[in-house]
DNA sequence: TACATTTGTAAGCAATTACTTACTTACATT
DNA sequence: AATGTAAGTAAGTAATTGCTTACAAATGTA
């Protein structure tokens, strides 16, 4: 990977998860990153394309996070690390998130399976730890994450996340 | 207001919820609605102005069910309600809690004002039951609410919607 | 050094974009 | 019946869209 495609992935990655996909345009992005136009279809093809390395480049990120999830010896650990997973976000990460969630609302891109591994880990675990409907409760640890998500990725200049992570863990621990 | 606009509107609604502002197209629209182009423009300045009174007309529906809220005798009852609000809407009204989720992650639009009445109503809820910090404790409701709202409209064909709230409500009373 | 491949650019492409203009039709008021 | 106003359309507009082409510079590799 040359200076130039790094450059041009950096700047859709920030571009697409602030403005949205449709909301950016090739041009705005070669601008930014100081390259021409022809250069993004050059390395990415189209812009469908480009869209799939920048979020390619985000998963191989991530993936180790869920790994080292998988590896912890406790299973009550395990959900609650899951659980708290949008907390643990680091500063570098915030926009390919934001664009993760901010892509689950336009039909075209919406991916049902991506969060598939977490919640399999999450099921697992709950089944060990004996609870009756591993699946429904699975499924409601799953909707609190995203409530949490949503909430450390929109509102951290508005709200205290370290306080609410603090009010999360009175009710858990 | 005439047949054509309410056409507008909702046609406007419908694609602005499942597409994406940007991504939908005021030539689209006004095909879709079986209307000229010109006519949204007369009518509504211009495409903004156009999602400006889609919101509206959105607000004016949700607004008397935060107000039926406020009404519940019990303090109790009320938190309960606004927990529990993403599971109790209604078909019609998928689109527009859609669209407020989708803007919510585009610069652009994203209103950091709009969830502010909810959590008033909370906080004094709360207040009212003794919790030592309501406020922190609102925050952790609305980021619950938020993981609700985004399982409901994203995930109710692959997920049981009733049972989670079944699961949610064994925990809670 | 010679040659092939990759990386990069500048200028252009047809199609689409949000929006305007010039005009007609429908409807209300006097 | 005459007149003013709102509702509606068809055909434009300039600007921008994603993408291509033709060519140059850099970087291998023999």
């Amino acid at each position: 990977m040359t200076d130039k495609q790094v450059a041009i992935l950096q700047t859709a990655l920030k571009l697409f998860s602030n403005k949205g996909f449709y909301a950016v345009s090739t041009n705005l992005i070669a601008k930014e990153a100081g390259v021409s136009e022809g250069l993004i279809f050059r390395h990415f093809q189209n812009k469908v394309g480009l869209l799939n390395a920048v979020m390619q480049m985000g998963k191989e990120k991530v993936e180790p996070l869920l790994a080292s999830i998988i590896e912890l010896p406790d299973s009550a650990k395990r959900v609650q690390a899951i659980m708290e997973l949008p907390f643990h976000i680091g500063e570098e990460d915030y926009p390919f998130w934001r664009l993760i969630y901010s892509l689950k609302w336009q039909n075209d891109f919406y991916d049902d399976e991506m969060s598939k591994p977490t919640k399999d880990i999450l099921v697992k675990a709950l089944t060990d730890l004996k609870y009756a409907d591993a699946d429904a409760e699975a499924d409601l640890i799953m909707s609190y994450v995203d409530g949490f998500a949503t909430t450390v990725l929109l509102k951290r200049d508005s709200i205290n996340t370290a306080k609410l992570l603090e009010t999360l863990r009175k009710k858990y621990i």
